[in-house]
DNA sequence: CCTCAAACGGACGATGTCGTCCGTTTGCGA
DNA sequence: TCGCAAACGGACGACATCGTCCGTTTGAGG
């Protein structure tokens, strides 16, 4: 028999760890980056071949580290997903209860903003059901829940506000920021709107962002005629 | 030679209108109703086999009718566009400004909340471009510009509002019920979050409808564990 | 330097969708 | 009732993507 413990270290070692090999290691962030930069260009659903050309690799080595297209997704979106995390124990820590609020939506609706795939994944990972993470989830639940308590007893956030809310905030401006990826402005709008409506005190209308770039003759709505009549019957 | 009538108005005949076969119109209106179910159901990607299949017809008669997915799909929900597009001359007729206003993002966003496939149809004839349908644009920009300026005016409307928030709305809210098709409760109260934010007078913070149905244990962004340090550190 | 398991890459069969072609059926006018 | 063009239906070839298999290369420990 050969020695147990270069077999063990062979089976047990991490993916692409620190005790991968250094090729392994190197073209494990290169599909990473890859991914990041088709994902942006192509949308989510790009084909992993496409991916794996990018990265200049085999599709079987793509496969070797990832071996769905959703751990891919997942892993080149980690980092952004972390960050959401942290932000709300970032909120938490900001002394001014309605800062803290408005630093994390803010947060999370930048990143989903600045990194083209993101949004999708964030939706695609939408209805989770991995057990493993139910802890987590729970106490960032229990986190965002004590931030919204908090800012409601400061009386800046309206008292009707439900957690859940922040959900539909995130969807929505998902959706907004999928459909238009690079149009900053219209995002920075949404958010602006919605933390004003957020407000106990919505009396004083705050200022706005830019407008968004798009026209308005965009709109698949103008773009039908009304039956009937016409408008601005001519 | 036949006779010039038959041969004429056989090759000038309306796609499935008036003048057109029995079963043909029958199998149109068959497969626009499978259309609008398949896609509700599977999403507006659906196989195009399976709207044949489900409407009793075969692909051929699918193709005959509507050449193109697209075609499908407008054909599908031309109802609900010309109800939008109705819906902005209604909005001038509305003697209150305000409520004109109102009425017209709530009546959209209404029929993009009660029509599965239809928001998803919304955004993908987003970046439109056919030029037969300028001029009609052209009047509905106007209008709705129009509109926007009244209510302004009668200072019901925030001032810095800009027309092309319509779309910002419009696209947010269809990210919003295209993740959350069955959750009505959260369209609701997306749109009763916006609308008061566009209210000049902010001040009186308005009922809004019941909280959405989705729990926020269903984000991601709280099924993530923070990197370095856990929330509520235990 | 040598060895070997780990890692690699591309070819390939499987799968699913598209959209056309063509033989058959059917509505409708004569 | 008859005849024909319009309409129908399903089979089929083209095409894209998936994910695995296997022969080859390579990094690192001895």
């Amino acid at each position: 028999m050969t020695g147990e413990s270069s077999r063990i270290t062979a089976q047990g070692r991490a993916r692409a760890g620190a005790g991968a090999r250094a090729d392994a290691r190197r073209n494990r962030e290169r599909v990473l980056a890859a991914a990041r930069a088709v994902f942006a260009e192509h949308g989510i659903d790009a084909p992993m071949a496409t991916v794996a050309r990018r990265a200049g690799v085999g599709v079987a080595t793509l496969y070797r580290h990832f071996p769905t297209r959703d751990a891919l997704v997942r892993g080149a979106y980690q980092r952004q997903m972390e960050t959401c995390a942290r932000a709300l124990t970032d909120a938490l820590d900001e002394p001014d209860p309605w800062q803290g609020f408005q630093r994390l939506v803010e947060t999370v609706c930048e990143l989903q903003r600045e990194e083209r795939g993101f949004p999708a994944a964030f939706l695609g990972a939408f209805p989770q059901s991995t057990a493993e993470q139910a802890q987590a989830r729970e106490q960032a639940e229990r986190a965002f829940t004590a931030l919204v308590r908090r800012a409601q007893a400061a009386g800046e956030l309206r008292a009707d506000f439900h957690p859940s809310d922040l959900a539909v905030v995130l969807l929505a401006h998902c959706g907004l920021v999928t459909a238009l990826p690079d149009d900053r402005a219209a995002s920075r709008r949404l958010v602006a709107y919605l933390l004003q409506s957020f407000r106990a005190d919505g009396a004083a209308a705050r200022p706005l962002p830019p407008p968004a770039a798009l026209a308005l003759r965009d709109l698949p709505i103008a773009s039908v005629s009304p039956p009937g009549r016409r408008l601005f019957d001519a």
